[in-house]
DNA sequence: CATGTGCTTTCCCTTTACGTAAACTTACTG
DNA sequence: CAGTAAGTTTACGTAAAGGGAAAGCACATG
């Protein structure tokens, strides 16, 4: 039996919704982040709702400055943990515990720059209101 | 009179120092992010404390995901400044704020993208908990 | 049926932030 | 004085993440 409709997209539209070129899906696909995507009879891409949800991670994790190529290597690991569980899945909480640390590292530098930038700020502000009132 | 003599260090021990390389020194002079550092009778570059101040506040922003491009319009506006005070500090200001804001938005993102991860990480841990009871 | 729109692949181009090698000085050191 | 370590400039190379153009299908539409 055909699979109950499943609401596919094609890239055009895709790309516009997430605001990102047709080009950078293709190039997702073609550095193995997507996996070969499914193709309408004309030959064209259509993506389904896991698709658009992994597309959306990968943007998600890039804004958070992993690179394409980490990703390559988390998805490795994913992918061969779908395989044997047992062996390979802590391995996979040893890589999310490290990428935790990362990102609380960065939060933490994210957070003193700005107090950085605040004070600066405001030592700024205090010399421009001296001024004016002299 | 000659300046009291201020503590000097050559590009090589600077780089080793900070955890990078000449090269990246002399690209950053390259590309206006320096200035023009002082030379050695020999024509070696030698840098005093406030230059090494300035490198290290560049490598913060970096870290922070801010381009060199991005500091060097950041640096124009600064050196700008400098000059007519009253009329170029509230475009810094406004600068500032903007990257302010930047940071926040940065913050938030990673910190949810951190409980996702978590979220993600606990589930699996549960998963290996409730095999390994059965 | 011509035309337009959106898709396809292939291929070369671009930017950022340096790496790296070549060829040459300067300065110390045995 | 020969050697070596650290510096110099010039210039070409590279990895990452796509951009953009060319040439060709597929499908709808006046």
């Amino acid at each position: 039996m055909p699979k109950p409709q499943e609401p596919l997209i094609q890239i055009g539209k895709l790309a516009k919704q997430l605001g990102i070129t047709t080009r950078t899906i293709r190039y997702y696909e073609e550095i193995g982040l997507m996996g070969p995507s499914k193709r309408s009879s004309g030959g064209a891409r259509s993506y389904n709702r896991d698709d658009v949800l992994r597309i959306k991670f990968i943007l998600k994790l890039k804004e958070l400055g992993i690179s394409l190529k980490e990703m390559l290597t988390l998805a490795d690991t994913f992918d061969t943990y779908n395989q044997n569980f047992d062996t390979i899945t802590p391995r996979v909480l040893e890589i999310l515990d490290l990428h935790i640390g990362k990102v609380d590292d960065k939060i933490a530098n994210l957070s003193s720059l700005r107090d950085d930038i605040v004070n600066y700020r405001s030592r700024i502000a205090e010399l421009l209101q001296s001024q004016s009132s002299e």
